[in-house]
DNA sequence: CCAAAAGTGTTTCGCTTACACCCATGG
DNA sequence: CCATGGGTGTAAGCGAAACACTTTTGG
């Protein structure tokens, strides 16, 4: 509650864990880093807390630098304190995960980030930092999450096919799903609309469906 | 990633949402500040993160100073960074919510108390800082936490009868529960041993049970 | 034309819910 | 002895899971 004489005053950041669908893939964007420590290494995207900010909006800026998306999912994982977690001198991190559509935005290598680009989350690289840990407890929660609450719409581009629906949503959870009862659990979503167009240049003809943003907003917000 | 000029260092604290189970009643654990700000309010027992210390360790230090307990459950549930929370400087705090015993375990007043009790969670005051909020969130991690694992028997003493967890299970989660179904579902968990003694002073003679602390602790790792 | 993917219903299973009577004890 | 709480089983409902064939299309 106060801060007595040995209290320490720590460095605060955020780090973004920044899931995207790309090439029936689960990705997730990371930076390569041009600066000492862990210079080259990969690492997840991520700021200082600044004067009179949250750490949810030092999210929201990293998100912005980096892929130039506003008004995303962000939710908080959790909060890292090892004293040892950063090899130069004492940081907190806290970190978020945020789910946007790769396609839009391209990611854009600032600050003291060389270079920034989307990796299958079933092949990233050893991170720098504790992010490996980051990473893996981040994609738990948007498990736990994906489970009780239609989240990975937010991922999927304005059209897609069902089974584009149902390669994310395996892919996410990390296992296969039966093709009938997840159709039928999608059809029963009222935000989900069926369009009379088909996707061209795959077989089978496959329809394309879009999504009501309205309703899906309210579908989540139970 | 890095302090740049306009990053903040900012103080760090942990608060303890410390839940116990006295008289039919599910309860935290309040503090009265002595010093201001919010002299004379009921907070949070919480404390200053120390220069080698995680966070999670100053959760268990300030536990330890409160309550006397070591080994309980202790989960992160989140971290709260409005630049205003603390009235007179920056202060960001993450919460943990603990499990513990009530009865074995006096609350005592250090630091910057003035006064250590247990308050009914239906009723507690209303909180200094932001604690109200910090209280709810770990309150709805709780009955989150508890309807997927069985938590509640770190709640419980040695022996208990089967109504007296049931009336726990009701206080935690904001509901009534049908009698033979939630005997059935206690039934049906191996860590749970019948004993052959039986409670008296109240009507109906019923059995008191017991944990096997080795058995629960297999159920909730996994 | 044929290989590959899309599309479609029904049955089974397990878990959750609802529900009422007799027994044991304290006062 | 009686009022209060303890203790017990069964049937119905609901959502999840298993399962195979026909249609459409690209190559």
């Amino acid at each position: 509650m106060r801060v007595t004489p040995s209290s320490v005053a720590s460095a605060h950041t955020a780090d973004c864990v920044i899931f995207g669908f790309a090439d029936k893939e689960l990705r997730v964007l990371l930076v390569r880093r041009a600066v000492p420590p862990f210079a080259g290494d990969w690492v997840l995207p991520g700021g200082a807390m600044m004067d009179r900010e949250t750490l949810e909006e030092t999210a929201r800026r990293v998100l912005l630098d980096m892929v130039g998306v506003k008004n995303v999912t962000l939710r908080q994982v959790g909060t890292y304190s090892d004293p040892d977690r950063h090899p130069v001198r004492r940081v907190v991190t806290t970190s978020f995960y945020a789910l946007v559509q790769p396609k839009h935005h391209a990611p854009e290598a600032r600050g003291h980030a060389r270079e920034a680009t989307w990796h299958a989350v079933s092949a990233v690289p050893n991170l720098g930092f504790d992010h490996d840990r980051l990473l893996r407890d981040a994609h738990q929660r948007l498990i736990l999450h994906l489970r009780t609450r239609p989240l990975a719409f937010e991922l999927l581009p304005e059209r897609f096919t069902l089974t584009e629906a149902q390669l994310l949503y395996e892919d996410i959870l990390g296992e296969e799903l039966d093709r009938r009862n997840f159709r039928r659990k999608l059809q029963g979503y009222d935000f989900l609309m069926e369009t009379t167009e088909i996707r061209s240049g795959v077989k089978g003809g496959p329809k394309l469906y879009a999504i009501d943003h309205g309703l899906l907003a309210a579908a989540l917000s139970d």
